[in-house]
RNA sequence: GGUGCGGUGGCGAAGAGGCUAACGCUGCGGACUGCAAAUCCGCCAUGCGCCGGUUCAAAUCCGGCCCGCACCUCCA
């Protein structure tokens, strides 16, 4: 996997055999997510489950950060108590990361109720010498801890070269940041050493990673522009006060872009989950955003997420035929093998091998996806050939199971949308206008038989004649 | 200004020294079908931003240039 703490690809070795503690810096709740917060929701749940998948044990925490500038101003302007519409926005959040399939994170910690560790953390810092306090403030000194810069590459010189940050002359150095700000009127604060307040914004992944992981683990993982100054600064307040090396390896995704540029609530060129969810399923969302590689960039637009949904509906197709082609049971006993089952067969494995390498290379899913288009292809070829004996029918049994786990690696759920078909009602009016259309092409009067399609069609429901008869299905 | 990432067919996207440059979408031709749909078969980059260099061999390595994006301030 990609270390951005070394710029190169490295063999992952977890700290404890069998084991991997992954901490994946979670969202701010004062909103609904954007499919920007979705990527690495997604992306680092699939690294999650292609561990477990290899057998590891993995203690995956994902924070909330509900103490927050942008959470008391929106609280503020609603009208509401912070702690309210943080908690109110946490419930939003699993609705949406529970439809896309993410799962839960075995701890969810919030700051709230973080405060001692972070306070403990804070003092701890503060008696070391490499953090200060001012007018009941309290700021860490970049300039006392020598590693700083490591992970996003540059120098405290390069820093102060291209300073954007204004100068605050209480400060030892521009670069110091905040570890606990001084309350403010109206404002929600805690009780320290330094007087009511509450943390600053790096401290809590420092002080929480801390308490659920411990000093040093395996995996950090967030989104790109979290390198700067955010995680560097985890580092400098964790490795300066535990004097090892916080997380060994650091995960960070791309961007999603909207027409090239970045999405992000500043721009406001940001899309709700929820709102692309009135348009695309969940599982096309989660699709397409593995259809790239999680640290490439990848654009946001209505075609390209048609395209995934097509690309999906063909991998489902193919499972769907496998299932109708197994269901119909119209197996012939023989004993002779076609040569071209016997093929297959080793088919099966070589995908399986080709999926799991592509994962292995810093988790190619996009790759992954091409080896499953393949699968699917000779699944749909392999069905084409007709009836089959048992011993076939085995291989393809074996073939459908493979094809599902794979997918399921990927968290994509392949053999969704044939089920939801519907009511007594709905079941007893298709069987009632298929019979209707039947008779009609008994007779040849395609006029009628046409109609009924395309009437059928345009309420979203697919007519199509095959030669055991018609089959429907939604969409 | 500093740091980093990237430019591959109509679109999306893998590939990172050597088989005909994967895979998906779109388009075109064919098979199947009453016609469709689904599925299958075939076609669509003499070329991987541009110019040089290294090499028997370069999308892939090196140098220069052009363009785009991001970070250096809250953002996933």
């Amino acid at each position: 996997m990609y270390n951005t703490l070394t710029g190169e690809k490295e063999v992952f070795n977890s700290l404890e055999p069998g084991r991997v503690s992954m901490y994946v810096c979670g969202p701010t709740t004062y909103n609904y997510i954007h499919l920007g917060n979705a990527r690495p929701l997604v992306v680092f749940d699939t690294v999650r489950r292609f561990l477990e998948y290899l057998g590891y044990e993995v203690k995956y925490v994902q924070n909330f950060t509900d103490v927050d500038d942008k959470i008391i101003r929106k609280s503020k302007e609603e009208n509401v108590k912070p702690h309210e519409l943080a908690e109110r926005f946490i419930r939003e959040y699993y609705q949406d990361a529970d439809a896309l399939r993410v799962k839960r994170a075995n701890i969810h910690p919030r700051v709230s109720e973080h405060m001692d560790e972070i306070i403990k953390f804070i003092m701890g810092l503060v008696e070391k010498g490499i953090a200060y306090e001012v007018e009941g403030d309290v700021y860490f000194s970049v300039s006392r801890f020598a590693d700083y810069g490591k992970l996003s590459g540059r120098s405290l010189e390069d820093l102060q070269a291209g300073a954007r940050v204004e100068v605050d002359a209480r400060k030892d150095n521009p670069a110091d940041f905040a570890l606990w700000k001084k309350v403010k009127v109206g404002e929600p604060s805690w009780e320290s050493p330094w007087g009511y307040g509450r943390p600053g914004w790096h401290i809590e992944c420092s002080a929480m990673s801390h308490k659920y992981l411990g000093a040093t683990f395996d995996i950090h993982a967030g989104g790109c522009d979290l390198v700067f100054p955010h995680h560097e600064n985890e580092i400098a307040q964790s490795e300066g006060l535990y004097d090892a090396p916080m997380a060994r390896y650091w995960l960070h995704n791309g961007f999603i872009t909207v027409n090239q540029e970045k999405m992000s609530k500043s721009l406001g060129n940001f899309f709700l989950v929820r709102d692309i969810l009135q348009k695309f399923s969940a599982s096309v969302i989660r699709f397409y955003l593995l259809s790239t590689h999680y640290r490439s960039p990848l654009d946001f637009a209505d075609d390209k997420l048609e395209s995934a949904r097509k690309g999906l509906e063909r991998l489902q197709t193919s499972y769907r035929l496998l299932q109708e082609h197994l269901d119909q049971g119209n197996i012939i006993v023989e004993t002779n093998q076609t040569d071209i089952f016997v093929e297959f067969d080793k088919d099966i494995n070589g995908y399986r091998k080709q999926f799991l390498d592509a994962m292995n290379d810093d988790f190619n899913t996009a790759l992954a996806i091409a080896v499953l288009f393949d699968f699917a292809r000779s699944i749909n070829t392999i069905i084409s050939k007709g009836r089959i004996t048992s011993k076939e029918q085995q291989i393809l049994v074996s073939a459908a199971k493979v094809y599902i786990e794979l997918a399921g690696v990927l968290g994509l759920e392949i053999e969704e949308a044939q089920v939801e078909g519907g009511s007594d009602l709905v079941d007893g009016l298709m069987e009632l206008v298929l019979s209707i259309r039947k008779e009609a092409r008994e007779k040849k009067d395609y006029q009628t038989s046409d109609k009924i399609r395309d009437t059928l069609k345009n309420l979203g429901l697919i007519l199509e004649d095959t030669p055991q008869g018609v089959r429907w299905r939604r969409q």
